[in-house]
RNA sequence: GCCGAAGUGGCGGAACUGGUAGACGCGCUGGACUCAAAAUCCAGUUUGGCUCAAACCGAGUGGGGGUUCGACUCCCCCCUUCGGCACCA
């Protein structure tokens, strides 16, 4: 009987389905084992060959230690929220949901047609206003809560408000303080403003990304995605949602050394909070009470700053510039404005204004010219630089073209470059108080910081590249941010038990016409009455990222049916942290920041009891088309896993997406690897199956050679220690050792032949269900125990050892396992071959290792 | 430019803590079975020399140098590919 892969396939599908096989139950004795696969977007062309690799390696870990008696967690959800539903609906006014629900069965059913393990009880869908409750709930704990200095963590907002009550501002990091008493006599609305500037979500004023196209706003990390699909996007001010990541930009960046993660992943996180430790320091500009802060991580270089730069769109430039330069600043801000960041990074040469105006250098007391130039950036620092052309390129760059003065301020030695960036000895750095010539580097830092410290113009601070998370978007079909704006000019937080504040539905999906999202033509939606003051509200517009669905979803899947709670506490503590997060690298940055993040305010504010949220992170690599290069439908090289499980089956294609390399690396499709693999299984089904579909007779109860049961240990040994590390190819290598080995055998073990089906039950469990029937087992393969390997029973008797002479092999001698040194070197000696290399010669010095080899040395 | 990862047969890839490079699979070559084909099975397959063959000898893990009895593995320099960042003061 032939290998019959879609009969079997279908059948076991239905009999786990049918059964609730992969079912896993909260509370049990067993020790638990959480393994996540990073949910999909259900697009409208359903999988791709990418998918199945990181959901097929999980999947075989997953039925391994199921087998090893572990509770294992092994959900699947999707990430649902999204554009391109949203655009879909613009152009046919079918309903985002609709097609969302039609990608999701076409997901649900590609995905279940590749034998993966999932629970699918625990299924879920941001899109859901049961699972989106909680998405906002998350949300008004955010918003609900500020970060407190003190204790370095988030805290409820009524804290701050108790502290204001008692304390005023003055254990706050604030400008300007008042006392208990000036708090108590705002009124509402002032006490409204002041809390909302500490809050963790709040709104804010500021440039952002828009893309009319598109007609929403993109995070500063989404623009080159669109940019290069060909949409423009500008720079604009804007009102917008922003989350305060920043707070724990040293958390994110401390916990992350203890992540089980890819180095370049951590690398990549590493570089996008980008810390740098430096100083602040306080410029007098001449004539007028504005100073200007600037941040620098050369604060030795102070004596040599003979310029500043502020940022074009700095506030004080208004305020510094001589009425002879307005319209010259003007022009060059006009010109600037219209660039977008990215094209102000590729502008080869710099260009900038002098605003007529002058600081002073704090510790010369020289004039220094202020210039605005958009080679400094208003997102970093204060947005305005101290410029030392003898130790900074750009600043050196910037000063020769418009010949503004250098001064050295650092000695680099004689070899040192024209602009010394390095760290060298400080010279002409002196005055009356101070003085940093013949300091290292490191030192003179700390002596100018504490002068700084000293007289009140500067200190030492740490500065990170990290911004704050623009959190809204002009979408409609994303979660509503339960927010009401009320009549009294105050921002109204919906109660958790109004939640969920369902998305309305829409006669016609169509832009609003103006920045605000479609939601602001639901009329009846939009407009509110608050119940406890009577003020009319209106809500928010803006909908949520679509990073936020996914930022928790690993806590829903704990405890994905609960009303009454996001996630139940004792269910938490059972199941996390996750013991193995798989997913694509596109993701490094965002939503593996952005769920840090998030876990992180969850657990400061007790709702979860684990820091970090993902202690072993792995990449699956991408999937190359059969000519090496991307997929792409225009380069119609794209494999479809329909196609391939149609001719080859589920288990071909598990198999062969794990063997065709390591689990991270990028590799080539190739359909005659699938024909490989497919061959191997219908050995496989020969071995034990004959023409009749019945037993093989070959496979009988006897005891099996010394030689061949060393190979089955080895083989189950290798097996599971490669489940383990993740290396699914040289796990499926032993195993096609194993059976070209036994297919050389007349009779065949039966007790070893089952337990390799045990073996083969993770990587291709349909065939295994099949054969483990055919072998008279009533109950599944997925629970039985896995098998155990003896080491002793894994030694070879015998091993081959190599004889050298100076490190070359010369002969080769087999011999019992571990025979003794002296009796190896004497072999070595003996040997004809080696005896043709040291007669007549000297010999100098002998290397034994015990089964391994002898060499020789010998002289000349 | 900076940061990170990686370079092994015709191809995908193996190789434990420095100890037999090329496991396993693909492809290819030859053979068996067959009227024939497919499927299957057997043998061979890094490369060069000598050879009917074996034995033997030489070269070989991107390139160059080094450490070592011995290097795909460790160190230094360079090249290439991929990924990320991009005036971050």
């Amino acid at each position: 009987m032939k290998y019959d892969f879609l009969t079997i396939e279908r059948k076991w599908q239905e009999y786990w389905d049918s059964k609730k096989t992969f079912r896993v139950p909260d509370a049990e004795t067993k020790q638990k084992f959480y393994v996540l696969d990073m949910f999909p977007y259900p697009s409208g062309a359903g999988l791709h060959v990418g998918h199945p690799e990181g959901y097929t390696a999980t999947d075989i870990l997953c039925r391994y230690r199921r087998m090893k008696g572990f509770a294992v967690l092994h959900p699947m959800g999707w990430d649902a929220f999204g554009l391109p539903a949203e655009r879909y609906a613009m152009q046919t006014n079918i309903h985002p949901s609709v097609t969302t629900g039609r990608n999701v069965d076409t997901f649900r059913r590609q995905i279940k047609m590749l034998g993966l393990s999932y629970d699918w009880e625990r299924e879920v869908n941001t899109t859901d206003p049961k699972y989106y409750k909680w998405t906002q709930w998350i949300f008004l704990k955010i918003y609900n809560s500020w970060f407190d200095p003190k204790e370095h963590k988030a805290r409820p907002i009524e804290t701050l408000e108790h502290e204001l009550a008692a304390h005023g501002t003055k254990n706050l990091e604030i400008e300007k303080h008042f006392t208990s008493d000036d708090w108590k006599n705002k009124s509402k609305k002032e006490k409204h403003d002041f809390i909302a500037q500490f809050r963790l979500a709040f709104v804010a004023e500021i440039p952002v990304n828009w893309c009319e196209a598109l007609g929403t706003v993109l995070a500063n990390e989404e623009v080159a995605e669109w940019t290069e699909k060909g949409y423009t996007v500008e720079r604009r001010p804007m009102r917008q949602w922003m989350m305060r990541i920043t707070a724990y930009s040293d958390r994110l960046l401390e916990d992350a050394k203890e992540l089980d993660w890819p180095v370049s992943t951590l690398e990549q996180q590493r570089n996008w909070i980008g810390r740098s430790e430096g100083a602040d320091v306080e410029f007098q500009v001449k004539g007028k009470a504005e100073k200007i802060r600037v941040f620098t991580t050369r604060p030795d270089t102070l004596f040599g700053a003979t310029y500043m730069v502020l940022a074009p769109e700095h506030s004080l430039v208004d305020a510094i510039a001589t009425p002879d330069r307005v319209q010259e600043i003007q022009k060059y801000r006009k010109e600037t404005a219209i660039k977008s960041d990215l094209e102000r990074g590729t502008e080869k040469e710099k260009t900038g204004v002098f605003t007529g105006g002058y600081a002073m250098n704090p510790t010369t007391g020289k004039e220094i010219p202020i210039w605005i130039a958009d080679y400094v950036m208003m997102g970093y620092g204060t947005g305005a630089i101290m410029a030392v052309p003898g130790h900074d390129d750009r600043d050196m760059e910037f000063a020769k073209k418009y010949n503004l003065p250098i001064i050295k301020v650092v000695d680099g030695g004689s070899n040192a470059p024209e602009c010394f960036v390095e760290d060298g000895i400080g010279i002409n750095s002196s005055n009356n108080e101070v003085s940093l010539n013949g300091l290292p580097t490191p030192e003179a830092k700390k002596t100018i910081a504490a002068w700084l410290a000293k007289k009140g113009i500067g200190k030492a601070t740490v500065q990170y590249k990290l911004r704050d998370w623009l959190f809204s978007r002009q979408r409609y079909w994303g979660e509503p941010i339960p927010i009401i704006y009320l009549e009294d000019g105050t921002m109204k937080a919906m109660d958790e038990k109004e939640l969920p504040l369902e998305l309305p539905s829409l006669e016609k999906f169509q832009p609003s016409g103006t920045t605000e999202s479609p939601l602001a033509l639901a009329t009846n939606w939009i407009n509110v009455v608050d119940k406890e003051t009577g003020l009319k509200g209106r809500r928010e517009t803006n909908t949520m990222p679509q990073w936020a669905g996914s930022c928790w979803y690993y806590l829903r899947f704990i405890d994905p049916k609960n009303d009454s709670a996001f996630c139940d506490a004792t269910k938490e503590k059972r199941w996390m942290p996750i013991d193995l997060y798989v997913g694509g690298s596109e993701h490094a940055v965002l939503h593996l920041m952005y769920s840090r993040f998030w876990h992180k305010v969850l657990y400061d504010l007790g709702y979860v009891s684990t820091k970090e949220p993902f202690v072993k992170l792995r990449h699956q690599g991408i999937i190359l088309g059969e000519d090496s290069r991307k997929m792409s439908k225009s380069r119609g090289n794209v494999v479809n896993p329909d196609d391939v499980v149609k001719e080859y089956g589920a288990d071909s294609m598990r198999l062969f997406e794990m063997f065709m390399g390591p689990l991270e690396e990028m590799k080539p499709w190739n359909t005659r690897g699938v024909e490989g693999v497919f061959r191997f299984l219908n050995r496989v089904w020969r071995l034990f199956l004959n023409e009749e579909g019945t037993l093989d007779t070959s496979i009988q109860d006897v005891t099996p050679t010394i030689e061949y049961e060393r190979l089955y240990h080895q083989t189950v040994k290798k097996v599971g220690d490669d489940i383990d590390g993740l290396r699914f190819n040289t796990a499926i290598s032993q195993m096609m050792i194993f059976v070209n080995e036994t297919m050389k055998l007349e009779v065949r073990p039966r007790k070893l032949l089952e337990n390799f089906v045990l073996l083969l039950s993770p990587f291709a469990p349909h065939l295994a269900e099949e054969l483990w029937e055919k072998l008279g087992h009533p109950k599944s393969t997925a629970y039985e125990p896995w098998p155990v390997y003896d080491e002793a029973k894994c030694a070879e008797s015998r091993v081959e050892v190599v004889l050298q002479i100076n490190g070359k092999i010369r002969s080769k001698v087999t011999v019992a396992k571990n025979t003794s040194d002296v009796e190896l070197e004497r072999l070595a000696l003996d040997d004809a071959n080696i005896k043709r290399y040291t007669d007549g010669k000297r010999i100098i010095k002998r290397i034994i290792i015990q089964n391994k080899l002898v060499n020789i040395v010998i002289a000349g």
